[in-house]
DNA sequence: TAGTGGTCTAGACCACTTC
DNA sequence: AAGTGGTCTAGACCACTAA
């Protein structure tokens, strides 16, 4: 239908970015719906009078905006705006995790009371504290201290990596050092804390943004040009001593982050 | 030197990813240092006896990881990587605008004051409130709202975009709605609401990471692949009414941002 | 002038899905 | 079987940089 291109603009504006514009502006003004589909590379190519190539580095240049979703075989289709879950202070409340003092004391939780919300895929183990890890911990390179990565998943979605260091000395015997699958998620760890008389009462929350590597990637199934969002969490008791540096790595596109403050003298 | 593809692997693993991972393996073991010379597209091709485009294709993969730097008609380099500004509640400490308040209400300010840590432009608009500036400052769509649009730039490069929203009936008169440049800079519009009796004293800062726009890309100069992070601020007084309503979107590779807090009951 | 990145072509083959 | 996305080739031309 005439969408054969026209180089009327300035030399500078490459097919492919041309194609790439136009196919934008079809999406942002609601001409294709949510979902809806594409044109074919090939039937783009004839249209524009360039090679499939060409349509191909206008689409692989959509697909890094996140406006557009490739499904081989199928077709090219608009890319749906996921729900965002809105996360802060609030999800590490004291009444989050109190009330499984007594299951992750004993031992004896029931995984689907934390699977419930989402599964988590676990590993604990005992490890020398690397550089980094013992900097956060307060303690010396080489000192041994609990791990435990997990990676959380949502609907069927994993959406975030998470490792967890802990001073062996700090929870050693407790169920947080137990690999057991389904115990100890953060809530029940901050309980076995609390109940130690290492009581979890202030944390800093650090984030950071960046191109996700490879194994995020697989591991969090991204789309290309879709970020990932870094957090380092220390958690201090309330004299100050450090019982907990997590490390984390989100699919931002499934994240807000929120944060109430009062503003500081 | 023989990095001729030896096919052993497995099938699925296309040359082009076989390539960049070679590459990647390279940077990252420190084969290359920081700023080194990568080998060219063509000599690439030669070595592993495929065509420049699929070449391309690595360096396209790596381009986005942001592990590589294209330099038209010189080379491929390792991405340097940049220094990150750690950002948090102690940015708005009274004690960084309590004292401008004099030149800020006086309209007398030194523009090298705001100047000297990086520069901003920017430009004052009355406008209607649209549906979600409404909604954030708790006004109806329509309303009068003075609109404060900066780019600020640190060390030569842009580092974020902000848009501030405060109801007109608030700034009126104040050097806020003044549109002269080195004034008004957010230290300086907390000192005019306090002044007049709409002292800030606490806020919510939203933050979510995703694939920049063509337009951030140019504004903020980014590199493919590198993200951003879009903020949003709201600030209010001790009674709850929201004063400022600020929306922005940083280069996501220079920033930390780090919140520390009390854990909630 | 030689080398570099960046783009483009006109074909080709594969794996996949849909009919 | 036909159409789709994904990859690849073996050339080509351009703009740019450096010697």
């Amino acid at each position: 239908m005439g969408r054969a291109m026209r180089c009327t603009r300035s030399v500078t504006t490459r097919p492919y970015e041309q194609i790439a514009e136009d196919l934008a502006e079809m999406i942002k003004s609601g001409q294709v719906p949510e979902d809806g589909r594409l044109p074919s590379t090939r039937q783009l190519a004839r249209e524009y009078e360039v090679s499939v190539e060409t349509v191909n580095r206008a689409y692989a240049k959509l697909q890094a905006q996140q406006l557009v979703e490739r499904r081989p075989g199928v077709g090219m289709f608009v890319r749906e705006a996921k729900p965002l879950r809105r996360v802060g202070p609030h999800r590490y409340a004291r009444s989050t995790w109190r009330k499984t003092t007594v299951e992750a004391l004993s031992g004896h939780g029931d995984p689907d009371a934390v699977t419930q919300r989402g599964s988590q895929r676990q590993s604990v183990t005992e490890e020398e504290a690397s550089e980094a890890v013992a900097t956060a911990l307060r303690i010396r390179a080489g000192d041994p201290v609990v791990r435990r990565a997990r990676v959380v998943t949502r609907e069927g979605h994993p959406t975030h990596i998470v490792d967890s260091y802990y001073r062996a000395e700090d929870v050693a015997g407790t169920p947080i050092a137990d690999p057991r699958p389904g115990m100890a998620g953060r809530e029940g760890s901050y309980a076995v804390l609390a109940s130690r008389g290492l009581e979890p009462t202030e944390m800093t929350e650090d984030l950071y943004a960046r191109a996700p590597t490879e194994d995020e990637k697989k591991k969090l199934k991204l789309g290309p040009g879709e970020p990932v969002v870094e957090t380092w969490r220390t958690v201090r008791t309330e004299t100050g001593r450090i019982v907990e540096y997590a490390h984390s790595v989100h699919a931002a596109s499934r994240f807000i982050w929120s944060f109430p403050f009062k503003i500081p003298d």
